[in-house]
DNA sequence: TTAAACTTTCAAAAATAATTGAAACTTATT
DNA sequence: AATAAGTTTCAATTATTTTTGAAAGTTTAA
């Protein structure tokens, strides 16, 4: 396989795993250009070589700027913005993890909350589901503390040893 | 908030939930239907809660028991099917995480194996393609092992205190 | 201050995904 | 073996999401 065609297959790859995901094709076959690109695009570029019109473009870049693994970069001498992605992989994984918590998990356990304490009263029927949310509510809280827990272990020793346990 | 409007609440959030995650809704509404409930749930019943079609019920229980999520029981006397769901929080995310790592992560590592693995000639350009595809195989093979890891951690006493630390 | 270079916005169009409903199929009962 | 009770399938329809493209907006330079 020859370099074109292993990129373009990266790029394909990752847009329909972030279909998968809940992240829209465009913007994840943006992202993954820019990740595996070793200097910074141009708006132009990235339209040619995804095929997609400047409006697409423009918003779905806007889109990953928002989640904050996405730059805008100025070249010296030129008028046109550059983009570049965060390649740290620790990195984009601890901003992903930031932003879909504020943005999804927060919301959610705020809402898991409310409908677990409702008041019972003594059907078997609302116990369960007062019992059942109230499990959810713990668990998803939880998962929630572990990722960030897990994010803030990148910059200690004691994690850094955990990690590589897990491997 | 009396019962019947906090169970429609969360069905409806965990079916938005849902669509922000890549499950279509209906699918996701089942789900959190079934998890609710402290008895086994017909099709009718679910046809009539969700207000959805009998083709539409149909093939999103069929796709929860792919995921081996829920399960069909049979009602001694009765004709007809009924369903409930994995209602151990533990146990579902177990399933979950076996399910999308075989469907989702497995045939992504392939991939970047092959794209990593090209031959990368001289240029910077195509260097670095080798270089981050190779960090992103490598990190996308770790969370996919710790996710692992993690599933089988309940069985065991050290998991359990490491997750205790957790919280 | 004007014009050129470039970016953003958003209503309309296109593409994609989900849903319906009725026919086909399966299984149990008489 | 015929019928009834229930389930699945899938082509057509409907709903949702994404994309386009041109107008409006911004910024820089002459």
């Amino acid at each position: 396989m020859e370099f074109k065609e292993a990129k373009n297959k990266f790029v394909q790859t990752w847009g329909a795993l972030g279909s998968q995901w809940g992240i829209n094709k465009t913007m994840a076959q943006i992202h993954a250009l820019l990740m595996v690109s070793n200097e910074p695009v141009s708006m132009e570029d990235i339209m040619e070589e995804l095929q997609i019109s400047r409006g697409n473009a423009s918003m779905n870049l806007r889109g990953l700027m928002d989640w904050g693994i996405v730059y805008k970069e100025f070249k010296a001498g030129e008028r046109k913005e550059f983009f570049t992605a965060e390649k740290d992989l620790d990195e984009l994984a601890v901003k992903i993890s930031r932003e879909r918590s504020k943005r999804e998990i927060k919301p959610t356990l705020k809402i898991l909350k409310e409908v677990s304490t409702i008041e019972a009263k003594d059907s078997a029927e609302e116990k369960h589901f007062v019992d059942q949310t109230s499990k959810l509510y713990d668990f998803v809280l939880k998962a929630d503390n572990m990722l960030d827990k897990m994010t803030e272990f990148n910059d200690n020793w004691l994690g850094k040893l955990f990690i590589k346990m897990m491997k």
